[in-house]
DNA sequence: AAACATGATGTAAACGTTTTTATTAGCTAT
DNA sequence: ATAGCTAATAAAAACGTTTACATCATGTTT
């Protein structure tokens, strides 16, 4: 049995059949305006016949550009990746542009990969998502680029993510308003610009009830075992908060999980706050309360942000913060009365 | 401020300040062999002179190819779906192809989108983890492909994925090790190939201790809600199993957490155990005994498949079923002692 | 009736490569 | 000395488009 590659049909192979020039071709396709109804008609008839589909590389080369966006991130696995994902491919999807993903996982090697990608101009723009600006000798030749999620320190680039600070107050606040007094942060990897920010929500809505005394802030570091080895290492204290506001919802898991298996019950003995709403903040028990990231909103707003701007290969640095709703679970109640510790 | 957008050096910069053709250019780069030393030195200086980076489009068309792969998805919030996209993602970065991700959400139009894509030419290969080749008058054009993860059914395509029948015989054996005689199976959605496969796995189990009187199939939809919606109509029966085997842990979680609201306590008063082992397997409580899908490696496996024969633009139709690995945690127990109840 | 605008189409250049083919110079073998 | 071989390079074709420019009718203005 022969196998039989039909080479697909050429712009040449429409004109031939249509008995016109390939220009002519081309603008019947692009400019149907310009062309005779006549030809136009025979024109679409040969594409119809021959099932011609133009070359997008030919077209990208001659165009000088790609039609498609890279996302670069640390990790696939990042619990809020795939809502941020879903959203700029959505947009990147409806606007004709297509996602490229790459994940560093922290090594240089496979950024290194990735910029050489980039720098080869395969794509007309970047969605970073690492919170650095990949360090290279090939830095100059990136393509147009926004960064989201994770902001990029000390650089010039547009930013979209959650409104760290605001949420964060708003979430303390809440612990506040329930009653506590006590409240600790539990941070994520010390020197996290996010956890910065967070680290001065907290301490805005602290400052509003108390003076500095009342600061509370142990170090995690953004994952859940952080959050269990934050826990360890406060009970080697004597004093202890009643409320928790931790960095992300992995670090409140652990906590949890910690003050769980030390016999605590969550919320009527401690309270604790996280941040992210991932997905299975609602099947943990107690069901977490925790601070929604409007990630697909983030990835949509994100992937407009550098599409509107492509054609002219700069992206004005206009950041947007987004509000962070809170999300009401389990994961908190009013503080036990004094006494019945 | 002036904005200075230097075009990047062409091939023909390098070759100009060389002295020396284009051809001699591409050759120093691709067969230093045949290239004079002297010359092969005047052309490393140009090119760091003027940072020549070849332009990937011109060598894609010049070459018939694109070193894209897309990977096309139901949903990117596919629990399994960043496991698998690891893996994918590693091999492809590894062997020098880009990868483009699309998710189709079940739409037709967001499918016919990616068909279109896919048909000019500007991927290689295409990984499905759909479950589904694409419907579409364009799908003779389209690149060679791979299935993973979810098999396509009635269909001559290759697939690579966890083997569901052995694994869910491992799973309900376990139950059975464990002194279960009546243990239920909770299904993903009717005609769901993956549920039936599952289904086979756990008839095969049983049919291995008992006649088919004790077979119990229970319909879910492969969503918490729906392992939850399971348990309640279960609930209306008087006869009920000691443990479930579920189709995979989302279901296995609603299960139980349906069961723990009225007022059940897992593992003691009934076993469930899931499949996958998604990430908050091992945060939920009690920890879920799971199956675990070796996603990573099913993701590389795929794409090594896809990649090693994309050269002859034919894809051998071989399937590779992996292993998936009984992982005990806290959710399975013996049986409760008759009249304990 | 000459000049000129208009509309439809064709011609050819350009995008930046790789690769086939041709050209040259310097050797080796006769 | 001449034919033939080799090594190094150059020239040019090809990949499949888009688009600036040229051409040529046809109809309109003077």
């Amino acid at each position: 049995m022969e196998k039989i590659v039909k080479k697909p049909a050429t712009i040449e192979d429409v004109a031939k059949l249509a008995g016109v020039s390939i220009a002519t071709v081309s603008r019947a396709l692009h400019l149907p305006e310009k062309v005779s109804e006549s030809t136009r008609k025979k024109i679409t008839a040969a594409v119809a016949r021959t099932g011609y589909r133009a070359n997008a590389m030919a077209q990208n080369l001659r165009m000088q550009r790609s039609k498609m966006v890279m996302v670069l991130a640390n990790s696939i696995s990042d619990p809020n990746f795939p809502g941020i994902l879903t959203g700029l491919e959505k947009v990147a999807n409806q606007r004709g542009y297509g996602l490229l993903i790459g994940s560093t996982e922290g090594k240089a090697k496979l950024e290194e990969n990735y910029v050489r990608f980039l720098a080869s101009g395969m794509t007309d723009g970047l969605v970073l998502l690492t919170g650095n600006l990949p360090i290279s000798g090939l830095s100059n030749a990136l393509p147009p680029l926004v960064s989201a999620s994770y902001p990029v320190s000390h650089s010039d680039v547009s930013y979209v993510g959650v409104d760290d600070v605001n949420a964060s107050k708003l979430a303390v606040e809440y612990l506040l308003s329930l009653g506590h007094t006590k409240v600790a942060y539990i941070s994520g990897p010390l020197g996290d610009a996010v956890s910065e920010l967070r680290h001065q929500g907290y301490c805005a809505a602290m400052a509003n009830a108390f003076d500095e005394s009342y600061f509370w802030k142990v170090v995690g570091n953004g994952s859940g075992e952080g959050g269990r080895a934050a826990i360890e290492r406060l009970f080697i204290k004597d004093k202890l908060p009643t409320a928790f506001f931790c960095y992300n919802d992995d670090t409140a898991i652990g906590a949890i999980s910690a003050l769980q298996s030390r016999g605590f019950n969550i919320p009527s003995d401690f309270s604790v706050i996280g941040f992210d709403d991932i997905p299975f903040a609602s099947n943990v028990t107690p069901g977490l309360t925790t601070i929604r990231q409007p990630r697909k909103q983030i990835g949509e707003m994100a992937m407009n942000h550098l599409l509107d701007n492509l054609p002219d290969r700069s992206i004005p640095i206009e950041s947007a913060l987004l509000h962070g709703d809170l999300i009401v679970r389990n994961s908190c109640s009013t503080p036990k009365p004094i006494g019945y510790e």
